[in-house]
DNA sequence: CTGTTAGCGCATTCAC
DNA sequence: GTGAATGCGCTAACAG
């Protein structure tokens, strides 16, 4: 292994300087920096981050804490985006560390301990929750972090959103455009911040056409196969089944397809069907059939802007830069059927 | 954050001999210990794994590097083991760094920077090759690490492995013994030494039968759905195709289940399939129509060995104890027909 | 059993 | 521009 020291006896320097050269300061002499420079290159000296950290404070590797579930073939969220991340900052020269919580505990001793011993000093935030324990504690500790979400409509730290209020409301407004005012919502776990404001969408959209909400039609749950099954199966089977479902993501909209092949029903013929599409590997609302009209953010256009931000956040740019909204796109495909008045 | 130097103060103690109490030395009294202990958890101290590792050398992070290659539903098998590693380490207060290296350069640089600069002291090394580089660096370097496999029939190095020539040759064995003679076997690259060892079994049970083998019955290919369409089509429209096929895995099971479905040759009766099954989620064996015969090792039953013989490795146990092979069981389904002599 | 001393590799004062 | 000294938090000699 090699060191500065190593380093500087064999450029006849100061360990000072050599560190300043390789470091970019401006009191170096152009024809040393090269020199230092090549030198480097030619020996394969790498910095030693844990000297690094200790003097600085930073060691620059950054990490993302999932919490402890088993693994199944829906976590393929997860997984593209730990491979994502992952690929990203190994090609930035950054330790990226993965750390799966052990579900008991509370899950800010998992970042105390990532932070104070191991040396962690970003990270990269997902599923962001009302009330986030996470984000209280990072601020707290004043760790920089991006979150892929928001835990308020408009925070003082850097994120990587999308609109999802304009997700709810877009998916409402297409079906009502088309005669629908029964309109079912499969949406996800309350706890999420993104469920409640694709709720709200969904309200605004039925309240400026002056339909009437039932809640009946708003289901809450896990997004989950099993809750589209689930969840389709109770709204189809009620006194009053609604003439359109909206899907959370792909995952419910397979389950409820399910459920609606089933029940004998036909898309669009009996209901009709949007859903919300994060553009998952073998999940695309594409290759359902019919196709299904959605609104599509492909999460695999998050990493690079998630991690770019920490990274310019890690580096002190100001957060205003650093809050940036991912396009929605709406890709109609004719799984709504025109109700007449 | 609270530093060993805090915990002395908070006791009247020396540095030194905090730091002797926490790492269990022992030459502490009990009682200093005890309250030293205490003091730890009450203050919440993490010793800062940065300072350990620039004066012991060792930090006990442990790292997994993984090639560069998009994510695909079909590295299910890298997905899990992840997962698994990710929180068995977690559990233990190890950090586990995942490094997807950039498909570009030499794989060695990932390690050399891991190494040098980010202070890893312990690899898990995933799908063995012939003359393989990382095993070279790694044992050079003198940096801890465990297999998933073997280089060579007889390392000195831990490893987990099972013992794929006997795969290789049980497989073949289950179909001699029921009359055929034409077997084919669909394996999987030939750079990785499993692939090697499981052809040495599949010769040896066709030699010990005193059938010659035919080298047009074994493909080698990258172990994928894609592969077992392609090969199982140019093995069923050959001149003189097998009465029977070995699937690597059951991802080229799939691929192969799917083109005699479209040859409309039907398992067992036109021809017979075993294959070596690593229980993946969503990919078991026991899931295909009809069910298929087969070796059996779950992938999952590995991270845990994998981990501790990698613990045991770094804390200086003997080598020994650190090889350990995993159960390889054979279940039988009814997907093999009998050949009349 | 306990405390004092030294040094890991690096960046950052401060002098020159 | 450059170099010498200092200390980050911790463990490992070395005394007592």
């Amino acid at each position: 292994m090699i060191t500065l020291r190593d380093l500087s006896r064999h450029l006849g320097l100061s360990v000072t300087q050599v560190s300043r050269a390789l470091n970019g300061h401006s009191d170096v002499s152009e024809e040393t920096r090269a020199r230092v420079l090549q030198a480097a290159k030619d020996l394969k000296y790498h910095p030693n981050l844990s000297a690094r950290k200790l003097v600085t404070g930073r060691s620059g590797m950054v990490g993302l804490v999932l919490p402890g579930k088993p693994v199944s073939p829906g976590d393929s969220f997860f997984v593209q985006m730990v491979a994502g991340l992952s690929a990203y900052f190994s090609r930035r020269e950054r330790q990226f560390v993965l750390h799966i919580a052990d579900g008991s505990g509370d899950i800010v001793d998992a970042y105390r301990r990532l932070i104070d011993g191991g040396g962690l000093d970003g990270f990269i935030l997902l599923s962001p929750m009302v009330d986030d324990s996470r984000v209280a504690y990072l601020r707290q500790r004043k760790v920089p972090f991006v979150i892929h979400g928001r835990t308020v409509p408009a925070p003082d730290y850097p994120f990587f959103d999308i609109d999802n209020e304009t997700v709810g409301h877009t998916l409402t407004r297409l079906l009502i455009e088309r005669g629908h005012r029964r309109i079912a919502f499969l949406n996800g776990p309350r706890r999420h911040t993104f469920v409640e404001w694709r709720r709200d969408g969904y309200l605004r959209a039925l309240a400026e056409s002056g339909i009437a909400a039932d809640p009946d039609l708003h289901l809450a749950d896990e997004m989950t196969e099993g809750f589209g099954m689930i969840g389709g199966l109770r709204l189809m089977t009620s006194g009053a089944p609604p003439t359109a479902v909206i899907c959370g993501n792909t995952l419910i909209l397979k389950g409820l397809i399910q459920t609606l092949g089933a029940l004998g029903l036909e898309v669009p013929r009996d209901v009709s069907v949007v859903a919300h599409d994060d553009a998952l590997p073998g999940l695309r609302a594409a290759g359902f059939d019919p196709a299904v009209t959605v609104t599509r953010s492909p999460l695999e256009m998050s990493w690079q802007p998630l991690a770019e931000i920490l990274l310019g956040h890690m580096d002190g740019q100001p957060v205003d830069g650093l809050q940036i909204w991912g396009p929605v796109e709406v890709i109609e495909r004719g799984s709504i059927a025109e109700i007449m008045g």
